[in-house]
DNA sequence: TTGTAAGCGTTATCAT
DNA sequence: ATGATAACGCTTACAA
């Protein structure tokens, strides 16, 4: 007899209702990561590690672009919370002085009591648990890499305002007060290949050249490498370039970085979302230093 | 009397339930697009496009990963239906002799059925809709420029065997042939900066060299061009390189390229499936070639 | 094993 | 204007 129903589904290419489903066992089996930006590879090795397990255990994810707005983050809170969202993800840092971070909060303080799990990939003031790496550790090494290489004066170019790239700005300037030096010069930035090109420019018109430039991604530094390359200056001959985060092209591009493991963020987020334990935890994953071929011990002549 | 109730909802922090009217309207406001690889900033263009205009309308964009397989994007699609999700756009090419094809055929053609929306953004042999660019030509003119500059020894790197690339490729010999050339030498690639990598290695290991690379893509260009330059190689002074895609890299590396809106294709689809017609188009976006400095005429010198 | 009833949070309809 | 009721497609609990 149930035969006979199980044939008729067939038949009639019949499929459950995920959403009458989820509205009666409350389960929505949907779960939202929020990104800064889907075009940067940072974010999208992220949601690429997250959907990954989240998919294979059923899970649909709903990968959400804020553009790296504050405001564009809450509305997606409001909206993954209609859709009874079991999770979400904060993949982006919040700006340092965001006016709109306090309704963030508040809404985020809402969606959890009405027991919407979150958890934030990078340093944020938001209620829930957090996976993120140690930016400052990772800044800090950088620089202390570039010293044990010989290099003495190091131009820094720095990431936008946002919690995580000031830790790491930070990081370099604490190496450097540490080993008794001081930046030979600092750049603004915004994580973009043209914050790089421009401190380049910045650079070159300095008739004094750094030994190495120690930059808050990978975008920047491939700015900077390109453009100092393109106007006949030797890396890593002359001048050091390194940067953080590891992305494909930069392997590609044999930049030294510090890698940040973007997938496992995403995974382990995963892992803690679908796991429904409600504690809110604390994880640091590593980072490491990979040298490649745009560093080098500083030349002797001069 | 409807002001206490709106004043108690307030105080509650009451939201309504998208779920529970999905289920009663029959309108789910969810509508998935189905990239090969989120990371490939082609597909993230296109989703970026899309969510932009998805979100300003209030739908809900699921965001999936299919890694290139054509049955996950089953699955996916399946998943989609579930969830009663009233569109799919499928971003990615398919494979040219995919045994998962007819799956993938029979599913979409039953989720259509079924009133979801289809919406190809590549060529696909799929029910519904599409918006694509004309690939053929996009590598016609591509060549044709390399000859209008007075190349006549072009190399070519291949794409995947994926529909849309094997047109590129198709348009790049059918401009050779009608120009009266023949392919200066031919290697296979995937769409990665590696294959151009490999490429460019294969060509420097000849003797002779080329007076100009067409390839597939952006990623495949870059490759051949850091690679060729590294060896010591003036690109564009010995040899040009041109690629297909004008990826925010390129435009900062200066390769010349053929201009693809991926933002646009992601776009204009979510018009599409927002305005509910369910009439089957085809819409072709032009595409533009881009001249930049990586490729120059032909030098005097052989 | 098979059937019946209640309920999830909405919208829609019809009556008050 | 307001209130009451059915229905959406499912799960769960309890009864036959």
């Amino acid at each position: 007899m149930r035969e006979r129903v199980l044939a008729a589904a067939r038949e009639l290419d019949y499929a459950p209702s995920g959403l009458a489903r989820a509205l009666v066992t409350k389960r929505s089996r949907i779960v939202g990561v929020i990104v800064g930006d889907v075009v940067d590879p940072y974010f999208a090795q992220i949601a690429r590690g997250f959907e990954d397990v989240a998919g294979r255990a059923g899970y649909l994810t709903m990968v959400c672009n804020a553009e790296r707005r504050t405001v564009v983050e809450q509305e997606y809170v409001n909206v993954l919370r209609e859709y009874h969202a079991e999770g979400v993800v904060f993949a982006a840092s919040g700006a340092v002085d965001d006016p709109d971070n306090a309704g963030l909060r508040d809404t985020v303080e809402q969606a959890y009591a009405r027991g919407m799990n979150v958890i934030s990939l990078a340093p944020r003031d938001l209620r829930g648990s957090s996976v993120t790496i140690d930016n400052r550790a990772a800044g800090y090494e950088l620089v202390d890499y570039l010293v044990g290489l010989g290099h003495r004066n190091i131009a820094l170019v720095a990431g936008p305002p946002v919690i995580g790239a000031v830790e790491r700005l930070d990081g370099f300037h604490a190496a450097l007060r540490d080993l008794g030096l001081e930046a030979f010069a600092l750049y603004e930035g915004d994580f973009t290949l043209g914050a790089g090109h421009a401190a380049a420019l910045g650079l070159l018109a300095d008739p004094e050249r750094p030994d190495a430039v120690a930059c808050a991604n990978d975008a920047t530094a491939i700015g900077v490498l390109t453009t100092l390359r393109q106007a006949g200056v030797d890396v890593p001959g002359a001048v050091s370039v390194v940067g953080i985060g590891d992305t494909a092209i930069a392997d590609y591009l044999e930049l030294s970085t510090v890698s940040i493991p973007t997938y496992e963020l995403g995974a382990v987020a995963a892992r803690r979302i679908l796991g429904d334990e409600r504690d809110e935890i604390q994880i640091v994953l590593p980072h490491r230093l990979v040298p490649r071929a745009t560093s080098a011990p500083r030349s002797a002549s001069p």
